[in-house]
DNA sequence: GTATAAGTTTAGAATAATTCTAAAAATATT
DNA sequence: AATATTTTTAGAATTATTCTAAACTTATAC
């Protein structure tokens, strides 16, 4: 695993139980439901690691890490199936900013993204905040999907 | 081999010589010796692909096939080094779009881009005519490297 | 120029991230 | 409960990339 590492520990972990609240378990569960996921138990608990907090980004790596730290036990590729589920269902977006590992970001919303090239952290940016202006002539029979703006700093 | 093939048919081909000019292997020798690096037969023909046309952008493997089918037999390896040689040097940069293989541009100078989801075609965007507004505040003692803005259109 | 040193290329193995496979397990439906 | 459907899983497969160390080139010293 070369990709990066979290940087901040979840409040999961702290809570020193080992395993989710029901609380959470209990939110996860109606998320997966409006989105039409079946609510098994890998994926109540990735969805409360995931959705617990907000503006997350994660590798499967680190998230299935994360899962293992609190006593969820499971296999890596459920964390990938896992998590490419919530990403169809609009639950999460795929960020682009290393071309070795994919990150997938909990906040689905218009926003752009500054990356510390040291840690690999990323952190929102407010599309508020941080303007675009100036799209060139597209392609005929082209729209535009998706701008991503990425501030690498060092 | 699933990365994006190229879209536009290299030059060097249509001539029908099967290999490269002498005019362009001499460009191509300054350009590295004012680089530093050795102009080995190799890195020769690959500095001709590149740089013989603007605005190139290209993954290991496709570049690895255009050597090949003009004559140019030399393991991957050898293009991934002579990516890499290049880059260091500032004569390419990498250009982060796809979380799963790695763009190369030889435009080095200031630029945005434009990506063609169903082709994976790059274009480059001229920073004049798309400007970014509104930089947020920065952590303490860290400084932009680098700004990307990819237009994704569909 | 040849000898020697230094750097480069190469094939193939190694690694890293991700996906696939098909059998076992869990969940939903009848 | 019985059956059908979906999910999970371990391990194999795949893809892009890097590593390794031997063979080869290119440069430097005499």
């Amino acid at each position: 695993m070369l990709c990066w590492t979290p940087t901040v520990t979840l409040d999961v972990k702290t809570r020193g139980i080992g395993m989710i609240s029901s609380d959470e378990l209990f939110d996860a569960k109606a998320l997966l439901q409006d989105s039409d996921i079946r609510p098994t138990r890998q994926r109540l608990g990735l969805a409360s690691l995931l959705f617990g907090r907000k503006n997350r980004h994660v590798t499967a790596e680190v998230l299935h890490q994360e899962a293992n730290d609190c006593g969820l036990r499971m296999a890596l590729a459920t964390v990938y199936n896992s998590l490419h589920s919530f990403t169809r269902a609009g639950l999460l977006r795929e960020v682009v900013v290393d071309s070795g590992c994919r990150y997938f970001d909990t906040n689905v919303s218009h926003h752009h993204h500054l990356l510390r090239e040291q840690t690999g952290e990323l952190v929102d940016v407010d599309p508020g905040k941080l303007e675009v202006r100036g799209i060139p002539d597209l392609p005929r029979g082209t729209s535009v999907s998706q701008i991503d703006v990425v501030i690498r700093i060092k």
